[in-house]
DNA sequence: ATGAAAGCGCTAACAG
DNA sequence: CTGTTAGCGCTTTCAT
């Protein structure tokens, strides 16, 4: 009795917070086996003796001994995580891609690591060298423009380089996306098939988001193509475009441009905003003004009346993204891109 | 000229995917130094010569070198960041907890290793797991409830743990949080007092979302307290609680219970969706029904009518946990738990 | 200001 | 099925 209480204590001990973790070299010396039988006991497929195994496992729970992955990568030469960078930590949009991802790695146990890059490229720079120092995999970035020093780790990363969200002019590997003009585009041809004629787009007037200038270019493009007015852009700043944003640029629109028919926001969360504009000032939506949306937010299928919107697939990047990366890890990918269709989901904000 | 060429050829072939990345050793042999002032060239605050470290990040820059922190790590038994675990990738409330967190922990170039446990304790535990492999220097986890095997790993964590967003019933290591059930109580007061006595509680019906059902559970305490009907209570299924789900629920409610006066949404989302409902059915909030939400979003701020709802101070809690960590990293923490004081908003969607 | 030697914890490669 | 040896790329430690 007295025997197993300092058997417990020395355990506690072993495990507390000022001791040194436990090694595999523990645990082999206690189990009486070699280092290298305890390194294969913790792999799944690996010849060894079942009740060798067991007992080094429960060793291993005893002693309280955590994998040392920095250890393990380091002598492989190999991790088992993906890098993927994306604007925004709180986007439904991006999170379904990243969800996506996930759980197509994960049938590889693979994970992710995953980092912020706010909108910026110098910040995505700096993530980018972060990440790579970490040797992951492969590295998924959102978006096809990157500073020079980014794009040039990219393309000297010896491991496989994906951009998403967006058809890069030069793409540095492989690439998954759709072009963000042509689906606000055929937006536009809607909204002009169905009668509108004096349309608007709020945002897309920063550089830094390339999808948002892009939308907006397709919106430009497309009005020209029609033989309308085309010079009907509310400014909306710098990403993200809060709902806030949405409101005050529906504000001035409806200033600037009273006898508007039509307004496409860059987002559903900016249109939701230009939306609940109207609301306060009882312009109704979509008779007196329609409003088309971006990206299939939830929020555009409950709100009163319901958001004309683009569902981008987000979810099926994601997928589409890990699929392309495990095909690639196994030295087969049928192609060097995908293309991604979006969806044009007309409601009750407009005709 | 020729040789200029035939130079750029060498260097594209010594960067490219197929070649062994350069390493320190590299840098050291061209630059004609040791590996050891090569490491020191990228200290920041190590004694080098000004010149000697100028060639040297010049032929590591040239050379197309990747710091490799995987070795840096494993060698110094220390690595450069802090794991994180939270619920969902796309809540704001948490996204702005990891903001606020990431830019404390940046003062000191400390980096976030994030993952989500889509409010599930099993898959909680395999992230702890996961993480903690990695050697990260203090583990963050959101909530005070976790399996039995992750609280030992936690417990035998050989780093500093804390836990957020929760008073745990027993706390790991340090915590910082607050207590959900008092700040529903502090609304139910507010609604009291204006005023509401049938009042009803939406959500929190599910145990693994332990905030959700601290909020119910702080309802039904306040009820009590009043001497009121505390059973008036919808369920809306398990986390994360969707706009949709908030506009079934209140369908429910209003089929239940329809002389309700205010109904608590245990999220502004689910408030939201609640208010849809409301606005589908043309009952006027709040003169009918008072809608009262949780977090502060900014659907609340700025949805029509605005909704009554509570501040958890998100992005403090993120900054209090950076600084708390920091100070334990320099063996100088004040405390072992900090609380925040939740602030009720009183908005249009309500007395 | 710089270098030499050793080793972090694990596993590839080979041997038995 | 198990063991031995060596070494992944870096940095600690100790010299000079």
């Amino acid at each position: 009795m007295r025997f197993e209480m300092s058997d417990i204590d020395h355990k506690r001990q072993l495990m507390s917070k000022h001791r040194k973790p436990p090694t595999m070299a523990d645990i082999a010396r206690i189990t009486g086996v070699s280092p290298m039988t305890v390194s294969r006991a913790f792999k799944a497929d690996s010849l060894i003796n079942k009740e060798t195994r067991e007992a080094i496992l429960q060793a291993a729970e005893d002693l309280g001994y955590v994998f040392d992955s920095t250890a393990s990568n380091l002598r492989s030469q190999k991790s088992d995580f993906v890098a993927v960078t994306i604007p925004s930590i709180n986007n439904a949009n991006f999170a379904d891609t990243v969800g996506g991802l996930s759980e197509t790695l994960a049938t590889r146990r693979m994970q992710i690591l995953l980092g912020y890059t706010n909108y910026d490229m110098q910040e995505e720079e700096r993530l980018i060298e972060q990440l790579l120092r970490r040797k992951p995999q492969a590295i998924v970035v959102t978006g096809g423009k990157h500073t020079d020093r980014a794009r040039r780790l990219l393309e000297n990363a010896p491991i496989p380089v994906i951009e998403t969200w967006d058809i890069p002019a030069k793409p540095i590997g492989y690439y998954i996306g759709f072009s963000n003009a042509a689906a606000v585009r055929e937006m536009v041809d809607h909204f002009v098939k169905v009668g509108y004629r004096r349309i608007a787009f709020i945002g897309g007037d920063v550089g830094r988001d390339t999808r948002g200038s892009d939308r907006r270019l397709g919106f430009v493009e497309a009005m020209k193509t029609h033989g309308l007015d085309s010079s009907r852009l509310i400014a909306a700043g710098p990403p993200p475009i809060s709902m806030r944003e949405g409101a005050n640029a529906m504000a001035r629109l409806l200033q600037e441009f009273p006898d508007t028919e039509a307004v496409i926001c860059v987002s559903d969360l900016s249109a939701f905003g230009a939306l609940t504009e109207c609301q306060r000032r009882h312009i109704a939506v979509p008779s007196r003004i329609a409003i088309g949306g971006f990206g299939d937010y939830e929020i555009g299928s409950i709100s009163v009346p319901t958001l004309t919107t683009i569902n981008a697939r987000s979810r099926d990047i994601g997928q589409r993204t890990g699929q392309l990366i495990l095909d690639i890890l196994d030295d087969r990918p049928d192609t060097d891109h995908v293309l991604i269709k979006p969806e044009l989901i007309v409601r009750e904000s407009s005709k």
